[in-house]
DNA sequence: GTTAGCACTCACTATATAAGAGTGCTAACA
DNA sequence: TGTTAGCACTCTTATATAGTGAGTGCTAAC
């Protein structure tokens, strides 16, 4: 099944592939023999390619016709024959100016990162801003409004900041709202928010001791705890993926459009590859079936050494691998100093 | 030109109009007196659409082949014909339920309703959040982060807050930030943010009257300006457009869909409907020359009496005129409830 | 004023044919 | 033994042609 295939058929093998990924029409060996200089004539060539079929690198589609690689010759192909294609400077001074020019506030930096990232590949992209479950609870405080609302303000370690507005109970007062941010405060400082439960809430309870004001509370912390659930998945290029032939068909476009809006699906596909710095999983290597035809770049992203999100590129099968690994690899690193300068 | 047109020539261009909406195909007398119970033969239905089509009502493909509605067609079918097709009670309870379930933060709201809209309607809905230049400037409050960071809160009239987080000047404390905003509060507060300017900052900086702490507030009065500047589009619906069958071609729907991302454009024609209550715009009476297939419906939502944005659905001109009105009109009407509600 | 009848138009479908690209195999060659 | 030329065969794609059906417009009869 696996031995090992010889130079001149990983010649042939990049040739085909590079081809196809060019132009994405199955290759025959007169166009590769004429295209590529590969020293030998389209005989050999069909030889080498029935070889690489029945080793399972390459596939057939009808029985006359060029060969596509398969799965297994994608792989190969990722794992050994690309040659790196890394991000230009003029293309980081690029970006660079784009983040500048679009970016003004936090949440914008991972709509923007979507953007660019399928403007360079011409895929769709996906990026799952952070986690706020794995974050810490900072602090919560209050600024009055007027006289019966408050506004409340939640920050996490990670500098970000959520706001609302809430009603105070008739007779309470700013300074019982003051006095409550304290009691939340004392008890619930540094722990993440998915580790907040019940015990740490009648501790509260007790030290609140005044039922109206409890329940405002309690709105409070759900509402943090919302938040903190609600990781946000930012996607880019719904639109340039139309440029791929793969798409000249509408109901495909509607099928992945229609993919792309379950949320939940995608989020599940990132997660799967969280933490695992830059992957690739190609055709059929993806356990979910709608996916069988399409390959998955994903990369995570730190901040301060804490795992914050996943940055990822979704196209067909046929997509400049080498093109896309790098560019995820240099957004990703980037990813930490924008962040960092937009939101310190 | 437009000489009136009796009764009966008005049932046949309502049942046409019908047919096409329904069907997306041109409409033939057969069928018309088939599906229709106009109580005359193929061939008076003929002599009708004849006339109907000299006035400008009707239009003609290919010399043999049905009659479609002419933009004129649709705007009589508009003004007199479509019998009102109110949002019925299940609709309005499926469509609060929607609310709560997903919107948790105020911005959710509006990208919910657009989302809601394009579900009825099956076409592109757009949304243009509130504006907040024509807002209020209410106030501006810190809260203390670290020793050389503070949070920056905004809140405007409307009740929208914003926050940053900016570094102080080495030197300053956080009391010099609260004298500052004291400061900031007391020359902007009731001004509409497009109205601050210069010599309110010139006022300032004789107040503060140390430069750094100037930087900084300068700093933070024009994030707030940028701030109000933009407001936001929300889109939905761009997959269910697909359904329609003028979308039945790829290129057609990378247009539509390279159109809808120039944020700018759209922008643009929502404006150019602002204020005018519920309004329809049909294919040709559309300035903008990729519009002249298309129709728009806007409406105009409002808070307390103040203008906020706009709501609109965009479809091609074979649309379900009836049912997208009434829907925009009663979303228009709810939205003020479902901000006030998630909000306030 | 309305309707039946009829010739005509035009798009759409199905079928046949031809062209082109590619394969796989065989046999000759270095 | 590996490489190459040649050739028959397959299968897709493009093109032309004929047939079908829906619809119109006109005329003449009711």
């Amino acid at each position: 099944m696996s031995e090992p295939i010889d130079e001149r058929k990983q010649r042939i093998l990049k040739a085909v592939i590079d081809d196809y990924i060019e132009n994405a029409e199955p290759v025959g060996s007169r166009t590769l023999a004429r295209k590529y200089d590969l020293g030998v004539s389209p005989a050999t060539i069909r030889n080498e390619m029935a070889d690489l079929e029945m080793l399972g690198y390459l596939e057939h589609l009808h029985t006359s016709s060029g060969r596509v690689p398969s799965s297994k010759g994608y792989r190969f192909y990722v794992d050994g024959l690309i040659p790196p294609k890394p991000v230009s400077e003029e293309e980081k001074v690029l970006i660079d100016r784009w983040y500048n020019a679009k970016v003004r506030r936090i949440d914008e930096v991972f709509q923007e990162t979507a953007h660019i990232i399928s403007q360079v590949t011409k895929n769709v992209s996906l990026v799952l801003a952070p986690q706020l479950t794995q974050a810490k609870f900072r602090c919560l405080q209050f600024l009055p409004l007027d006289d019966y609302r408050v506004i409340t303000v939640l920050m996490t370690d990670a500098g970000f900041i959520e706001n609302k507005i809430i009603k105070m109970p008739s007779g309470a007062t700013f300074d019982d709202f003051q006095r409550m941010a304290r009691v939340i405060n004392d008890n619930l400082a540094g722990h993440t928010l998915d580790t907040i439960h019940h015990h740490a809430l009648s501790e509260i309870r007790d030290e609140i001791a005044d039922e109206p004001l409890y329940e405002s509370s309690l709105e409070i912390i759900h509402w943090a705890l919302d938040n903190g659930k609600k990781e946000r998945l930012y996607l880019g290029g719904t639109t340039q993926m139309l440029d791929q032939p793969e798409f000249h068909d509408v109901e495909k476009v509607k099928e992945t459009l229609m993919m792309l809006e379950e949320e939940e699906l995608i989020k599940d596909i990132l997660y799967a590859h969280m933490g695992d710095g830059l992957e690739v999983t190609i055709g059929q290597e993806n356990k979910d079936k709608h996916f069988k035809d399409s390959s998955i770049i994903t990369a995570t992203y730190h901040l301060d050494g804490e795992l914050l999100g996943t940055i990822a590129v979704l196209g067909p099968t046929r997509m400049e691998y080498a093109k896309a690994m790098s560019l995820l690899e240099y957004m990703n690193s980037n990813l930490t100093n924008v962040i960092k300068r937009f939101h310190w």
